[in-house]
DNA sequence: CGTCGTGTTGAACTCAGTCAAGCCAGGTGG
DNA sequence: CCACCTGGCTTGACTGAGTTCAACACGACG
């Protein structure tokens, strides 16, 4: 769906990405080399936020990998209300679903500028598929897909509004310290609140309110496009989250 | 966890068994026979109903297949409020990620009577590792599991109790009718009304008040422990269901 | 015959949604 | 420089879907 850039002439500059730790950019093995890795890299794209990156349903003969800024996986129903299922932090691959399937069944929108590293899917396919470290690690990641989807259910089915705000601030928190994106409790918060709203089952006016409350109580502040957890063994007990699956890069 | 029975002496009757369109019964290709499998098998095991048949976090040095009766997978929250990720009807396996991982985050427990097949985990992985058309099913499987909780977010997030309810009771009709277990939108239904609750993120009060809507509109009829759904369309409108992913075999 | 599990019903309550107004910051265009 | 808009956030008043609590009915079962 997208156009991208001609092979791009910064392919040196992924010899010291930042996100190798994650997904296939980690060595496969001994002989794998990077720079095998990165024949494959169709170039780099930049997109402005609110871009649509994937569109449901459609045919996605590229791989994509989010490697800087933020966006979102999401559905909207027939009437026009959406969920977002998940929310794509730098380093993350728009879905590992892409290596076993054609088509997706969400779409995907950046939230931020963003910058994407595409691959050519099948070629992708095949380096991945000859290297059984990279099949394993592919396999493990698409289970901690799945536990995530279950661990959100059991959030939107069985928890209240505060404890899901709370639950998902503090999710995201781990997720971003894990890439060096946040210390101290504190990171960079592009998201509005109708996206919160999105996420967690909730109205935009409502999520207001909680962040509120959340305030109030000095568990958290957000100032210009900053947000800091101020309190987090209380947020993790109010939320009922426990420390369990760290989202190390595996 | 489970003890098992000694291998049965009625591997014979898997010959015909009428799941086998179901995940690796199906003759992975033309040079292997049914029999290869069954060699696998430890031997099929019944349970109660209510048994648990899996908990949370264990080892499970065992593969089950659902052969028959029900069950469920769920989590509980530290404060013992259930959700339940997702029923499991005959031929469903517990989860295809056990051929992947070595415990699940999720417990499973029998909802009716249940017999299930066991395997021994490591041969079954090695027989299917070595089964390329069989490794290509797994992943189809997996995919569709993760597209199932996808579909559950945006019920849970963006749905009311009528739409969950209706929605829930229609895509059940359909997984049972691919398994010859339901026609003319009519069949057995084991579940109490808590079961509905706990997966629809529900209290049973609301879901009986539901019910009762739905039946004085004529939608659906319940006696003893057989459901029937009288105008499909109208569900699946209500429901806002569309008509996509059907749970065919595969 | 009592008990337990399940479903039903009513009344009170509450969490979250809806509607509507107003605020503020940033951007655009006169 | 000001006027105006736009998108996002806040707030209040009201509504309503879903919960809670409690009582009761009914059947299965020991």
């Amino acid at each position: 769906m997208l156009a991208f850039a001609a092979p791009s002439s910064d392919i040196d500059q992924c010899a010291h990405c930042a996100l190798k730790p994650f997904l296939f950019y980690a060595e496969a093995d001994g002989r794998t080399r990077t720079s095998d890795l990165m024949g494959l890299r169709l170039g780099c794209r930049s997109l402005p936020a609110k871009s649509p990156i994937y569109r449901e349903g459609e045919i996605a003969s590229h791989y994509y990998t989010l490697f800087e800024g933020w966006a979102f996986r999401y559905k909207v129903m027939p009437d026009g209300k959406r969920q977002i299922l998940s929310f794509l932090l730098p380093g993350d691959s728009i879905s590992y679903q892409l290596m076993k399937a054609d088509r997706l069944r969400f779409s995907v929108q950046a939230l931020t500028e963003v910058s994407l590293c595409i691959f050519e899917r099948d070629s992708l396919r095949r380096y991945v598929a000859g290297r059984p470290l990279l099949v394993d690690r592919l396999d493990r990641l698409t289970l901690r897909e799945i536990a995530a989807a279950d661990d959100r259910l059991v959030d939107l089915g069985r928890r209240s509004a505060h404890e899901r705000i709370a639950g998902f601030l503090l999710l995201l928190y781990r997720r971003l310290r894990c890439r060096d994106r946040a210390a101290d409790g504190s990171f960079d918060f592009p998201l509005r609140q109708h996206h919160l709203a999105d996420a967690l089952g909730l109205t935009p006016v409502h999520v207001s309110r909680v962040l509120k409350d959340l305030k109030n109580d000095g568990l958290v502040t957000i100032d210009n496009a900053r947000l800091t957890l101020h309190d987090l063994p209380m947020l993790s007990k109010l939320s009922g989250i426990g420390d369990a699956d760290p989202d190390e890069p595996l």
